[in-house]
DNA sequence: ATTTGAATACGAAAAACATCGTATTATGAC
DNA sequence: GTCATAATACGATGTTTTTCGTATTCAAAT
């Protein structure tokens, strides 16, 4: 029986994710790669993140062959959810309405947004 | 001179933040037995983690008597925002309203919250 | 004035993360 | 088969954050 550990991605292992959420497959060249375009990086500090990440179960790899192919093991929306919550307890009193105004106060949203939001709370 | 990096709070800053914002003014005493209400943690750890709050610019104090009375020298909402802004970046591919009707969507909010926020939408 | 208790200052260890260099190994081209 | 290339594994180092022990200082009580 594996004791799963909530581990919260890094920051490091966010930039990660976001790329294999993106991709949905990649090897450790196409996701440092795109590491590149947005920051500095040396190949082998992009592998052996990943290849943590690949021991703490976030992301999952086959590795049937030499060159080895990952996946994401964490969704995008739980792993949102994650900090969502995270943030809401320690900086919103636990309250997501607040957050949710702020978001909305100080982050000019365009009226498409808007409607889209008002759509959508109208959906619940 | 001192230069000030635009430095983040961290996990254990944030939790100090809290208490600062809920009191306004608090010693490290009054800080850390509010502390200790959520978690373990020596009384030195939390003097230490304020002092390097102290030096960062992220608390005042007042120090002309012997017990120093600290004070936040950041605003919540200004910190709430560097934070949601980091959040919508790094998981919400830039768009608060994502980040918004996640929010929504996974924490269950009642019918009076959801009615503020609506009330809100159309006051913008 | 002395003692005692609580507060600060400071340094250093521990833990978590990030970064990278080097060794090894597999594979495809010749 | 040999060689060159590219991938992985692994260990070491550096940084940042957390934690705590110890020394020092101040002030109140006696």
């Amino acid at each position: 029986m594996t004791l799963i550990k909530n581990t919260r991605p890094t920051e490091g292992e966010l930039e990660i994710l976001q790329v294999l959420w993106q991709k949905q497959t990649a090897t450790v060249r196409d996701v440092h790669e795109e590491l590149l375009k947005v920051k500095e990086a040396g190949y082998t500090t992009t592998l052996k993140l990943m290849q943590i990440m690949f021991e703490k179960g976030l992301v999952t790899r086959d590795s049937s062959s030499k060159t080895h192919i990952y996946t994401p093991a964490v969704t995008k929306e739980k792993t949102q959810d994650l900090f969502l919550n995270r943030m809401i307890d320690s900086l919103f009193a636990g309250s997501p309405a607040q957050l949710v105004m702020q978001a909305l106060g100080n982050h000019k949203t365009s009226k498409e947004e808007l409607e889209e939001i008002r759509n959508y709370l109208n959906s619940i």
